[in-house]
DNA sequence: TATTGTTATACTCTATAACTATA
DNA sequence: TATAGTTATAGAGTATAACAATA
């Protein structure tokens, strides 16, 4: 009973957090994907366009396509690789450092506010719940991917 | 501190819980909208394409192409509006019932998986917890949304 | 005149396959 | 021969605008 509360709460609760932050990235004129790969800049450094294809989880096709955007609106760019002439390494322009500073002050306060007005106890114990419920679903996904395997190599 | 680290906790959380539910709709070849417009069928009864729109929030447009689709994959038809000969009543298909009964059961499961060892009082803090996240998460929206309108109507 | 659904067009996210230039 | 990035093509989610049939 209370878990599918649980759930249901959890879920509800991405989806307005999703829908406020795509109406945030939206008055920027920003996009998920776009915004992810920034961040990976702002945190990460200049990369490879290889690079930005593992730390985004997609392929390096789509990343020639996220750059060109970013690159258009003046948010990022490339330089050739120092040492690789095949390689090209993206970089932030003033202006998307700036912008992602904003974002992660932002990001810094909404976090503030979502917990404002709670006891640090139901803190803890809010953290702790989330914290078990990430280790439960991640066991259930271990064991799913497990089944499957064995479902592949056997008839 | 505190908030940040809840709403880190949640943003990780959330990305699993989706990935998860990603493969799992992979896995039996549908997409998240499609799968949303099935469970608003399978929940509400048949609609209208109109009645869907509202219900999805998105364009009339767009539901053509979902139910074109849904019914190309035999789970869900069109069928003659009774009264009104301008509209159409889309249906689940036999089909689409028991997949939408099987995922209804799915859900319930991972729901008792996810706080399956957790005491009583922690899932009460936990789901406390939520609700309050999200009280003061559609407070600030709220707030956005007044200042939104206020930078609209002012020069 | 207003509403229901569709044709036409376009942008973005995403993938695979084939290709070029360099290692 | 393998790797970095791009051209070509395609499917899916999404939008707006214009239009037909019906209310």
């Amino acid at each position: 009973m209370s878990g599918t509360h649980v759930l249901d709460s959890l879920l509800a609760l991405t989806q307005i957090l999703q829908a406020d932050q795509e109406r945030e990235l939206d008055r920027r004129g920003l996009t998920g994907p776009r915004t992810h790969l920034l961040w990976v800049l702002h945190h990460g450094g200049p990369a490879t366009q290889v690079q930005l294809s593992e730390a985004l989880a997609v392929t390096p096709r789509h990343i020639t396509t996220l750059v060109d955007a970013l690159d258009a609106t003046g948010l990022a760019r490339r330089k050739p690789h120092p040492t690789d002439r095949r390689a090209v390494l993206v970089h932030l322009t003033d202006r998307g450092t700036s912008l992602m500073e904003a974002m992660d002050a932002e990001h810094d306060e909404l976090g503030a506010a979502l917990v404002d007005g709670l006891d640090h106890d139901t803190v803890r114990a809010l953290i702790r719940g989330l914290d078990h419920v990430r280790a439960q679903l991640e066991g259930l996904i271990a064991e799913h991917e497990r089944a499957q395997r064995e479902r592949e190599e056997n008839p």
